[in-house]
This record gives structure tokens, C-alpha cells and sequence, in this order.
DNA sequence: AACGCGGGGCA
DNA sequence: TGCCCAGCGTT
């Protein structure tokens, strides 16, 4: 993750540069990422701060939380590591600090849980500057109290509950992840030369606002084509099968089946293989399919 | 309260 | 290959 933020901080290193890019690039430096729409919310938050607060991040947690994409953690974190502020920034990583230490034992997914983890670590800012402890609690989390936990090395081990009885492999307790469902897409790519034809995803739902090669649910390639010709307005003609791509989300998995497609005609949303815009992975990983057969 | 949202890192 | 990781907005 560390270069991809290096790379956007390069191109974007303050909220003015950020706030007057375009959209669009915005995105191709968050491709790679995830969760697209966050892409938007950090550019209409760069905005904002531009053009509502001078470019100057506001200090108050409420006008902090009116950001778009600063929620209740977010919000803490800035206030109290930039402003110096006593207000609590409970990510995972403090959860795990907290839950470990004091034995909670109910699940960190419910907001009673959080909420009283919340109001916990509030009563600790008292003598430490608020930046110095809420980074010292994050960074704990980060380092020492990970999956499997240094415990040697820890500064509170004298005091963690869960140290104490051995459950730091039991603590924090958290709902069981449900098995993704598989859907199953036959994915073109649809090429013109060395051009390639892209939609742009809506504004909303999955791998939002970013560039895709068209795609229809099923299994059959040319059922699937029938699909395509009928939604595509230009000619095309089935090319061969290029293989598969399995991608995993969070929610659900995809096994594409990737097919080649040429284009009788260009136009403008064909994109040079040199100069594409911002992809998801799946199909990121689906033109370089094609790619590999163009270099044999 | 429950759900939708991605892709990298690591065993 | 399979499993793990999180916080925000919307419904």
C-alpha cells in the first residue's frame, strides 16, 4: 500500500493540488486501491477545504465530521493528532488494544462495544499530549499488538487481561466472515488495433466511476456476444477465448471468462494500451490476456 | 443494525 | 491458493 500512497502523495501534496485536479485523474491514482468511491469523497473533500476553509483543515470534530468520507474515527484522528485535542480515534487496530486489554469479550462489530472502548479511552487523555497518545494506542495496534501479538515486547503486558489468561488468540471477538458467492461474467475486450473499448462504470455501486471493458453474466461466450452486439453501436466480430480470471471482493467473487472481440470501427471511447484510464483489477488483468497473445 | 464496497499481504 | 485485513455512507 506504502507506494501507491507515495505515488498519489507525489502527484497530489496538498489539498490545493488535489482540489484542482481533475476527477479523473484523481482516480487513475487511486487505481489499484479499492473502494473507488472513497476517490470521490477525499476530491470532494479536497474541495471543500479549498474552497469553504482556505485551504485549512477546520479543527472543530463537527465541521470535520461535515467532510465527505471523515466519519467518527477519521474525524478524531485529525483533531486530535493535528489539533491536539482530546478526542478518541477508534479504529480496528485500538479495538484489538482495548478489547485485549480490559477482556471484553463482546464482538467488536456492535456499537455498544465501540462505544464503550470510545468512552474508555477518553478518560486516558489527561496528562499525555492528545497527538502523543492517540498515536502511541494506534501504533501499539499496528506493531506490537497485531494477530499474534508480541506480548514480550509490550509496554502494558503487566496489565492485559488477556495476556494474563493466554486469550490474546481469543480476543477481540468477531462475527465469522460469510463465503463470498461466485458469479460467473464473459468479459470482452473489444480491440481496434491497439486500442481498446471502455465503458465508465456509474457513480455508484461497484468499482464506481471507473473504466471497464463490457461484460454479461453467464458462461457461454457466444450467447454472451449475442449480449454484447445488441448493446454495442458499432460492428464486431468474436475473436478467441484469451482464459479466465477469478477475482475475490470482500462480498462476493467473480470468475470471468475472458473473450477477444474486434472492432469493425473507433471511436473516442477507444483507449491506447499505453494510455488507459483507471481499471479494476479483474480486468486489468483481462487485457493483459490479450496483451500476452499480441507479444506471441 | 445491516449491507455494499477491493485488492494487497502473507502463511 | 486461501485467508486475513477496515471504516464510511446508505438503506
Amino acid at each position: 500500500m506504502l507506494p501507491y500512497y507515495a505515488r498519489f502523495i507525489a502527484r497530489f501534496p496538498d489539498v490545493t493540488t488535489l482540489a484542482e485536479a481533475s476527477f479523473d485523474e484523481v482516480l487513475t491514482h487511486w487505481q489499484g486501491l479499492g473502494y473507488y468511491r472513497r476517490a470521490k469523497h477525499v476530491h470532494e473533500a479536497a474541495k471543500r477545504v479549498h474552497e469553504l476553509h482556505h485551504d485549512q483543515f477546520p479543527p472543530s470534530i463537527d465541521a470535520l465530521r461535515a467532510l465527505p468520507g471523515v466519519g467518527e474515527y477519521t474525524a478524531g484522528a485529525i483533531a486530535s493528532i493535528a489539533f491536539d485535542q482530546a478526542e478518541p480515534a477508534v479504529d480496528g487496530n485500538v479495538l484489538r488494544v482495548v478489547s485485549r486489554l480490559y477482556g471484553i469479550t463482546e464482538s467488536i462489530a456492535e456499537a455498544k462495544t465501540k462505544a464503550a472502548v470510545t468512552s474508555r479511552v477518553k478518560t486516558w487523555y489527561g496528562d499525555a499530549p492528545p497527538h502523543e497518545l492517540t498515536q502511541a494506542i494506534m501504533e501499539l495496534g499496528a506493531l506490537i499488538c497485531v494477530r499474534k501479538p508480541s506480548c514480550e515486547a509490550c509496554p502494558l503486558n503487566r496489565h492485559c487481561f488477556a495476556y494474563a489468561h493466554g486469550k490474546t488468540d481469543m480476543i477481540p471477538v468477531k462475527p465469522s466472515r460469510m463465503k463470498q458467492p461466485l458469479e460467473h461474467y464473459v468479459t470482452f475486450v473489444v480491440t481496434h488495433n491497439e486500442s481498446i473499448y471502455l465503458e465508465q462504470n456509474p457513480d455508484d455501486g461497484l468499482l464506481a466511476n471507473l473504466y471497464a471493458c463490457p461484460q454479461v453474466e453467464g458462461k457461454n461466450p457466444h450467447d454472451a456476444f449475442e449480449t454484447l452486439k445488441a448493446r454495442i453501436p458499432f460492428s464486431v466480430t468474436l475473436g478467441e477465448t484469451l482464459g479466465d480470471v477469478t477475482h475475490v471482493f470482500s462480498h462476493k467473487r467473480w470468475k470471468l471468462i475472458v473473450v477477444h472481440v474486434l472492432a469493425g470501427e473507433s471511436s473516442d471511447m477507444f483507449y491506447p494500451l499505453e494510455d488507459l484510464p483507471a481499471l479494476g483489477k479483474a480486468h486489468r488483468t483481462a487485457i493483459e490476456l490479450w496483451e500476452k497473445k499480441l507479444m506471441q
